[in-house]
DNA sequence: AGTTATTTGTTCGTATGTATC
DNA sequence: AGATACATACGAACAAATAAC
């Protein structure tokens, strides 16, 4: 059952260089270790990407045996907050980058606005026929010809998305030809005046990355995407675009609003 | 080219019932075969759950090599129609819950909507201190004590996800109490005077399901769990509740509509 | 608890038609 | 025409997971 306990506060003994957790205070020590080295994250000490001191370093610096260090990176491991890998070191995990979900999604306007720098490139397109499921999308006949885009996008140079487009093809004629030369859907269906395009609807499932996936992507095995549905449609709520987007769900974070 | 050639169609010497793919029509023979399971499909003559005849079968009734019948039923599992288990068999998937995320989102009266009985039970509850990312989200000091309540919950006794309910303490006295006596959070919400509560923001992000959460969700290795963040509050927008939910992502769909 | 049968998953090998250079 | 690559289709055998007894 849940007691209000009356263990007291621990007084943030700082000044000390950078060791000597508190025993016997009631609080665990793998629990103050933990808490100290999710500060030293949060406060910019440990930056993304740095590699923290190896278990055995970490252990005698604390004054702990190696099993305690490892219970509190332990927690931090599954709050997000560090990686390791067997033979390389531990990680502190870049931020996964916030990516809103609104009716005006553009995914390079995203990665700017959180200072990264929007990249990627064009893996194929062709002309194919609609199955049941992007029929009911576009709200066209099942079989009806679309143009199909696949594009992987990435922010410093890091993949983040596959996504997988298909438009109405007689409304969007030599759109992946314009998309290769400018690098940009958005670009290409302005050029056709279809820019103004909006999410009506977006749908969100998650599963394993496959082999492809993960090449693209640059994932180890056993990593997850999100897959991400949307259909997009023009001022009039007419349906002009089906995406199905698969994310690094390692590197992205979905922001609804509401 | 695929001419309207003279090679003589090989008669349907199947006399047999359902079969009879077009050898030599153009279409290769495992594309129409998955077309034919997949209309068997969406029109209601295999339901979901329905298990499969054995590949050896269906290879057969179709007249085609073993193969033949796998390169089919691949498409349609990665199309997310079927899944296949060695030693089982092969069944339809159930289609996942559509799961909208709206101001305004409540477990039971979603899963009611889609005509499924919601259901669930309390897992755990105790007071905690706030860690860094509940204070944020809550607004108030680290530290500060939060009432921690998990659930599982489930629809038509299939469990659907699990969440992990922080509270601002002395908001809520005796939440847990009348949660598990009631049964549903958001009556005892509303038996303390905090029923009417709406989603401000919503984030989510997705990853393996370790152990605990494959027992709870009841899920085999190797599948994922979307990871639902929200912040609750107040008409007036102040934070009364951070949730971190995690969906089974094979069961549980999640829609956006803008 | 252990054995067996069933069923899917994987890997060889072979042959054939079709599109492309 | 020839060479090459690719997708399709068939055959046989074995591995691995599951269910039933």
């Amino acid at each position: 059952m849940t007691d209000a306990d009356d263990t007291p506060m621990t007084p943030p003994t700082e000044e000390a260089p950078s060791s000597d957790v508190a025993r016997g205070s009631g609080v665990a020590l793998w629990k103050q270790i933990a808490e100290r080295i999710e500060a030293d994250i949060a406060e910019g000490r440990l930056k993304p990407g740095a590699r923290l001191p190896t278990e055995a370093e970490l252990a005698e610096r604390f004054g702990v045996n190696r099993h305690t260090l490892r219970r509190a990176l332990a927690t931090l491991t599954d709050q997000g907050f560090i990686e390791a890998t067997p033979g390389r070191g531990t990680f502190v995990k870049e931020p996964p980058l916030r990516y809103p979900i609104t009716p005006r999604t553009r995914f390079s306007e995203i990665v700017s606005g959180e200072g990264r720098a929007p990249g990627g490139r064009v893996i194929g397109s062709r002309i194919e026929a609609a199955d049941a499921d992007i029929a009911a999308a576009l709200k066209v006949p099942p079989g009806t010809e679309v143009l199909r885009l696949d594009m992987l996008r990435e922010a410093d140079s890091v993949p983040l998305t596959i996504g997988t487009h298909w438009y109405i093809a007689d409304r969007c004629r030599d759109l992946d030809f314009i998309a290769a030369a400018t690098g940009s859907v958005t670009r290409a269906l302005e050029a056709l005046g279809l820019g103004d395009y909006r999410r009506l609807e977006t749908r969100i499932t998650a599963r394993l990355a496959d082999e492809e996936e993960r090449e693209l992507l640059a994932l180890p095995p056993g990593r997850a995407v999100m897959v991400v549905e949307s259909i997009n449609g023009d001022p009039k709520r007419q349906p002009i675009q089906f995406t199905r987007a698969r994310f690094s769900a390692d590197r992205v974070q979905l922001v609804v609003k509401n």
